[in-house]
DNA sequence: CTAACATTCTAAAGAATAATAGATTATAGG
DNA sequence: CCTATAATCTATTATTCTTTAGAATGTTAG
């Protein structure tokens, strides 16, 4: 085995190990959340269904792959993707899985029916009409991932808040809401409770990692770690 | 465990399938030749250094995730990737790398004394450039990839073509040389013979995937691959 | 200093993957 | 039909990855 091919093992090797560390359905999952803004391990481990010691055991495979940074907060780390390519990947994986993949149209298919779902238009049709207040843009996540980053013109309105101000949303417009993305249901869920009320509304799949992969415009708050009271208690 | 859990532990599974199958130096360095082109599985073997029986199962594998397909060319298998976001895959995962992991910039480094051999202008620059004749872009891929996809205005002058043509190269004319991409040496052996006469060569590290990827325009034979006779023997 | 909490480390079992060799299938050409 | 060639399939072994549980570390609050 001659030198080149030594070195070019160890090139392909080095990118192997890259997409070693995204090749794991909770991995993913954890990039996902991720991909909202910064969170604590147990947080990561809330939502997404698993053990702290596993939730920690992955995050330190995406830190040793440099995907993922940590950086202590008193009793709390908090994790957070190095930048924003690593969404990128993420959005591109899976876009890529949608597009190829029968079994996650499938399963898709299973999670919500679409036909009712999809908006019907471009994006930035959606942007000028919410500029000009013809539709109406909310953000279900939580209140935090909403200020770490969300869609122009949208308004924070989390599912639990949602429940309790259905009153405040018009009748008649048209009330688009959005969640993590396409493997979210929260928007779903919100879709559903509106029209339970008799108003208009209709899912956006994108969140924001999509929408910036696309190139539109986001509305981030940037938050200095060290003074964010977030997880301070 | 809800149905919803379930229902989302599939969807993650799916898209970590093809994570996984890209998760090989292997299956990568496979992926990065077909970047160029259809090509038989002995050809990719060639290319990479493998055997033929480990080259077809990786194949399978990247088959089997909807990567590459096949098609049977008389004794021959012919592979090529299902699209190009298939390479869009991989160049973004190159970049990825090359700019998270120290160790492959080291690798990099090892590869190609990289000071005298990056190009120093933009890509639109060089095209226009190239279409005043200041700079000549040379293409030195085997043929049939220069076939399949080139950058405008180059001209292919494969490695061993090359050798025996130097003289026709002018020495008052910068002559760009490209080749698969970052990791490929045949541009820096290209460079190697084109300095040796004292014509100024010089190397551009990227090739048709990334040049693609960046929404550059690309020169594109449409192969019709059942009356391809590059394959009939 | 001690207790409580958040997180990580270590060790071990089970599952999945990679590489190789031998047997097998499909095709072209005489 | 027979042979050579191209590629794949099967079985096996070595290796790596995932998950869990118990022990250990670091930090805050009293």
């Amino acid at each position: 085995m001659n030198n080149q091919r030594l070195i070019k093992d160890l090139l392909y090797e080095q990118v192997a190990r890259l997409a070693k560390a995204v090749a794991s359905p909770k991995r993913l999952e954890l990039i996902e959340v991720l991909c909202q803004g910064p969170k604590t391990v147990e947080q990561l481990a809330q939502n997404t269904e698993l053990s702290v010691k596993l939730t920690s055991a992955h995050l330190k495979e995406l830190k040793s792959a440099r995907l993922v940074e940590a950086q202590r907060e008193g009793k709390y780390m908090i994790y957070k993707l190095v930048d924003d390519h690593v969404a990128d990947l993420w959005v591109m994986l899976r876009e890529l899985a949608e597009e190829r993949l029968l079994e996650l149209q499938g399963a898709m298919r299973q999670l919500v029916e679409r036909q009712n779902e999809l908006l019907p238009v471009g994006s930035e049709d959606l942007l000028a009409r919410a500029q000009r207040g013809e539709v109406i843009i909310i953000d279900v996540r939580p209140g935090e991932e909403y200020r770490f980053a969300h869609l122009p013109y949208a308004r924070s309105l989390p599912l639990d808040e949602l429940k309790r101000r259905l009153n405040e949303l018009p009748s008649d417009k048209t009330i688009v809401a959005y969640c993590r993305g396409p493997f979210c249901l929260m928007a779903k869920e919100a879709v559903d409770l509106l029209r339970k009320e008799g108003l208009q509304g209709i899912r956006m799949e994108s969140g924001v990692a999509e929408w910036r992969l696309q190139g539109l415009p986001l509305i981030a708050e940037t938050l200095d770690l060290s003074t964010n009271r977030q997880f301070k208690r």
